[in-house]
DNA sequence: AGGCATATTCTAAATTATTGAACATCTTGC
DNA sequence: GCAAGATGTTCAATAATTTAGAATATGCCT
């Protein structure tokens, strides 16, 4: 049991605060030996002494000042805690933590976010990364409770549930000056076999990794991001198939062409997947809101892709580094 | 006033340990009813339901389970404060926060650190590194306890208490391919008036910014550590004064020559300082431990300038570039 | 159904917290 | 130096709280 109360903890910080045991006990509405009682008892409880009395006015011990300044951080805690657990019994999550599949970039999720930003839910989020198996891996690992954008069947026995998101078309792309580049179409296996794949990596910890779109000995270079993927095929340090969408505007700028090849990568499917079956009852609000929200989304748009809009060349450039920038501030999942 | 107690906290922790009012009771050596009594009192202090009593045994709610695991955090929290507490008579500080001068590399420190570990003192160290006025800064802005190796004076009117530590002398030092090399000694003002400075930056926060060794309108290179410096002194990118016991190796291999100055830099008296009369008595222990055992420090050794001692050229590399490492490992100073 | 375990309710008892007055100590103002 | 005003303590009485124990109701298990 501990020695530590909170209502001592309180005390101290009161009288602290007004400078005296009698003011502290007016203060709380107390007679001044309640006051003399209850620090006492916490002394004895802590077997330390946190007030000197040898002189006039009680002033804290140097352990005192300790016990003040700690025990005010616990105090908050304590007042966080209790305002956490009345949102819990409305239903709300303490925290609601969201791994995004490396396939769907961070900018897609801020127009979701601004919209749960102003829904004003005290849930606290926390959005990470994966990649591949990783997505579900986290889900499995708990180290997230809902993820986005997740491809391929999650793993079985292990009570999940998913919802569709969308699908994503994948495009073999290639940068202009890169051999395959002067291939006839459709390119073989055996041709890609010769050329180094860009891959990213899968971020499993627990689930066997996997690999998508490669092929066996290929040789691969394995990358944390979309992002850098992206800039490697760009650059012609290799090849791979990336989402349509992601691809499409580097395409029209003729920074990457797109090949036919004889076994094309599906279509994904991508999923929505959480935890099934809460243990007590109903899933949180929060997870709630999200699935209802993505039940309605829709794939990211290619931002410079489309028919030119007005704006200047300038508006156009931001737009283009606004989205580097915000996906790679999405950034590697939290430990 | 809190509407937690740390005590209905750990009871329920022992009552979800133990899984039923009944057996908790046995476990705290009480009746059946002062548990229902205390659950049911949190219960009613916090306005939330926590164990779902229509079933057979009690089962926690979702908010029960929030309060669950928070508590557990919380409760942590609280007997690592009773400890801290219990140190903090005894006159150790919680933590000591040491701010060591750029002047001196942080393999400096590691063999007073070997010493303060097997002293088994329970006080927290963190460690963080300044320069110039920065680290008196760091004392009167109470980020950092105890300053290791400040030079020039404490600024006045701040209660601050020093001990010397030892002398450290300065070279001016530059490239052997460097322009000045190749002039007359002594170096006039004027002389190195025309080359670029290599600096490290002061990293006050409070008091104002100081320079050292700069001539006035001297083009300079500002660098965050010592280290930078003296790398871009090596490879003949500016020119500047350098810690002796630093410079001596590279000299000796010569990657770097000593030139005499018509006004040399004057030897710095490195100081101790922490900030004196701490409220309430006697300075911490730990604190104290650092004074004493500073009292016999000697200066940095220039490692690979004494006469070789038995050891393969490859020990002498590895003693080389442990030290750039450790240097490095010290890092800049936590916010 | 009967045996067992669980949680609650209720009252009396035990423990703990609070009060109010008396007292000692210290500061302050004169 | 001394009285007035604060401060903190002590102590016995009182109030509030926690606890125990027995009685009761309910659900699980075989």
């Amino acid at each position: 049991m501990p020695a530590l109360s909170l209502d001592a903890l309180e005390l101290i910080q009161i009288v602290a605060r007004e400078g005296s045991f009698t003011r502290a006990a007016a203060r709380l509405g107390k007679a001044p030996s309640a006051v003399t009682y209850a620090v006492r008892k916490l002394e004895e409880d802590l077997d330390v002494l946190v007030f000197d009395r040898r002189g006039y006015r009680a002033q804290l011990t140097p352990a005192g000042r300790v016990l003040l300044d700690e025990g005010r951080l616990l105090l908050e805690d304590a007042a966080r805690i209790e305002a956490v657990v009345r949102q819990a019994e409305r239903g709300w999550e303490p925290t609601l933590r969201i791994a995004l599949d490396a396939t769907l970039p961070f900018d897609w999720l801020v127009e979701h976010l601004g919209a749960w930003d102003a829904a004003g839910c005290p849930t606290q989020l926390r959005i990470g990364s994966e990649a591949l198996g990783g997505t579900w891996d986290a889900l499995v690992d708990d180290r997230a409770d809902l993820v986005i954008g997740a491809a391929g069947d999650p793993p079985s026995a292990h009570a999940i549930s998913i919802q569709p998101l969308f699908e994503v078309e994948f495009v073999f792309a290639i940068a202009p000056h890169h051999p395959l580049a002067q291939a006839r179409e459709p390119l073989s296996s055996a041709e890609r076999l010769a050329h180094r794949a860009i891959a990213v990596a899968d971020s499993s910890r627990r689930l066997p990794a996997q690999s998508s779109g490669l092929l066996l000995g290929q040789p691969t270079l394995v990358v944390p991001t979309m992002e850098a993927k992206l800039e490697l095929q760009r650059r012609g340090l290799g090849v791979g198939y990336l989402p349509r969408w992601l691809a499409a505007p580097l395409i029209a700028r003729g920074e990457l062409i797109a090949r036919e090849v004889d076994e094309a990568k599906p279509t994904a499917h991508l999923l929505v997947g959480w935890r099934s079956a809460r243990r007590g009852g109903q899933p949180g609000r929060a997870l709630a809101w999200w699935r209802e929200r993505l039940r309605g989304a829709r794939p990211p748009a290619s931002l410079d892709s489309a028919s030119p809009v007005v704006g200047s060349i300038k508006a156009a450039r931001s737009r283009r580094s606004g989205h580097g920038a915000s996906a790679r501030r999405s950034g590697r999942p939290a430990r």
